[in-house]
DNA sequence: AAGCCTGCCAACCGCCCTGGA
DNA sequence: TTCCAGGGCGGTTGGCAGGCT
């Protein structure tokens, strides 16, 4: 047996609301609020709509303060970090960003927002690869993980993973990502590109070596996803690349940071010069364009 | 001018969650 | 503890408008 049907649905209207029913449910809603029912709210005021239709139109039209179009460029950013960190949760999305609504998000995001941040991510990755030509492999030994190979990460941005930054070798992680908002409030506008590598990064816990020695604020993201998971503070790091995985290690969050502070470019946590950063992948025995790290609990 | 295409967005659908009986 | 109605949410659809051929 199926569910039982929220209201006579032969009986009620579709499409789009009518000024006259809008002035009705606002103006109801307003002197009554909705009584704790939106099912029978639409029969009390003589309404021929279905109750989550009105709960609907109330929500996403006709309370007070909400906004609609003009998204700016901080809430641009405030979306598309949290999309990165703990993907398609609208309503979440929605809290951070006072008088939008989940619906209004979703379709930004699905409209606009999604093309601009493939279009920035590829023109970024163009222009780099123009300027730093792959490199020939510094001789080491990278052992095969054939496992890896498969269902790469981040499926809701295949175009990004699979043309520009993520090698198909990258592991996949099953993992919710806590948001860390905090990491990404300060960036500059100008270098939306570089804000969505560092948080498309972090929600994998794999981190293309250039963007990883560009931005210091993605230590205190990693740190933030260190201290909130639950994964006994151990994790395994690895660099990757296009056919492989190196585990290098079994670390811990200390570890990680002194790899990283050990960098000659990494203290200056600002954002040093492709060709410095690049130089001093290379000295770490990594391939600008080519490697990842990645962090792995284990 | 007409037909087609594309982008946009309001609204619907249906599943899942939650709280109360 | 179980059941169920209502609420919440994300995915999807359909219609409209504007641009293009």
């Amino acid at each position: 047996m199926g569910r039982a049907p929220c209201c006579d649905k032969a009986n009620v209207k579709k499409g789009p609301w009518s000024p006259e029913e809008d002035a009705k449910l606002k103006s109801h809603i307003e002197k009554h609020g909705t009584s704790g029912n939106w099912i029978s709210l639409p029969q009390r005021i003589g309404l021929r709509r279905c109750g989550k239709s009105c709960r609907l139109r109330w929500l996403n039209y006709l309370r007070p303060n909400i906004r609609h179009g003009g998204f700016t460029e901080e809430e641009d950013a405030v979306i598309c970090s949290l999309y990165m960190a703990i993907g398609s949760r609208w309503s979440i999305i929605a809290a951070q960003l006072p008088g939008r609504t989940d619906n209004d998000i979703k379709n930004y995001w699905n409209t606009r927002l999604k093309k601009k941040l493939l279009g920035n991510a590829r023109k970024d990755h163009q222009q780099r690869s123009r300027q730093n030509p792959p490199a020939a492999k510094v001789s080491k030994q990278v052992p095969t993980i054939p496992e890896l190979s498969a269902s790469p990460p981040f499926s809701y941005l295949p175009d990004i993973r699979a043309e520009d930054y993520y090698p198909s070798a990258l592991p996949s992680l099953p993992i919710g990502m806590p948001p860390h908002l905090e990491s990404f409030q300060t960036y500059d506008s100008d270098k939306m590109s570089s804000q969505i590598i560092n948080s498309f990064a972090m929600g994998t816990y794999s981190v293309p070596m250039n963007a990883w020695i560009d931005a210091g604020e993605t230590i205190p993201g990693l740190q933030s996803m260190a201290s909130l998971n639950d994964y006994g503070g151990k994790y395994m790091l690895s660099s990757c690349n296009n056919s492989s995985c190196t585990d290098t290690s079994n670390t811990s969050w200390s570890d990680i940071t002194s790899i990283v502070n050990n960098s000659p470019v990494m203290p200056e946590l600002g954002v040093p010069q492709q060709q410095e950063a690049d130089q001093a992948i290379l000295q770490m025995g990594f391939i600008p364009d080519n490697d990842f790290m990645c962090f792995r609990p284990v």
